[in-house]
DNA sequence: TTGCTAAATCGTATTATTCCGATAGGCTCG
DNA sequence: CGAGCCTATCGGAATAATACGATTTAGCAA
């Protein structure tokens, strides 16, 4: 099968626990980068997007931001380096959506706080 | 009493139901602000400094982290600015404390994505 | 192949961060 | 008052972030 299937592209929630520590230094750097990826508006903007969008949206994000295509290529290149989302090709087109884990790190880390 | 009791500066718990909304273009903003502040891992550590300490500490800051005052003292500006902190003037020295609302609003504002 | 669409990357200008040493301001004690 | 401590701010240097247009890369379709 060549698999023409709809925008489906976001597969296993596969929620294992997550055994790394909360604090100390390592979590420290970690909640860090993750907070920093989140510092921006337009990325703040771009996870919404990703989130209420139960499904992944493309490149469509580029026609809800009031931003060229060039800049929100590279904020998505930011939340992904950081690991919050990920992008997979889909033919012609990249499909973006939240990488569950590193979210929910994100508010364990925060929480802990 | 010239009052050289301990280091309590961080008075009023408070805790009003926040109202704001947890989503829209103002959270947004506002999330992207709080996110951006947290967005070192210096002041990561500041914060997890004075949450550990539950009464705050002071220019002790400075002893445990690896930086110059100068550089310590920017980060608390930073952490002010952006409402997480708050600065006491208790004589010569300052004492700085969680601003627990601002916290708890964070908290809000990252479980809702 | 040629052309079209979508996305990433490049080059670049502007602005913001980060860090430090040096300096200035405030308070307390002698 | 003057010395000493603590903190903030200034000035500057190096680096990073942000944004854009232009270009390149990749897939699809005619």
């Amino acid at each position: 099968m060549t698999e023409t299937s709809p925008g489906v592209c976001c597969p296993a929630p596969s929620s294992q626990p997550d055994l790394r520590p909360v604090e100390g230094p390592e979590a420290d750097e970690e909640l860090a980068t993750l907070a920093k990826a989140i510092g921006h508006p337009a990325r703040v903007q771009i996870l919404r997007l990703l989130t209420t969008k139960t499904s992944c949206v493309c490149g469509d994000i580029v026609d809800e931001l009031p931003l060229a295509q060039s800049t929100v290529s590279q904020h998505l290149k930011v939340l992904k380096e950081a690991g919050l989302i990920r992008g997979d090709v889909d033919g012609p087109r990249v499909c973006y959506c939240i990488e569950p884990r590193a979210m929910r790190r994100l508010k364990v880390l925060i929480a802990g706080m």
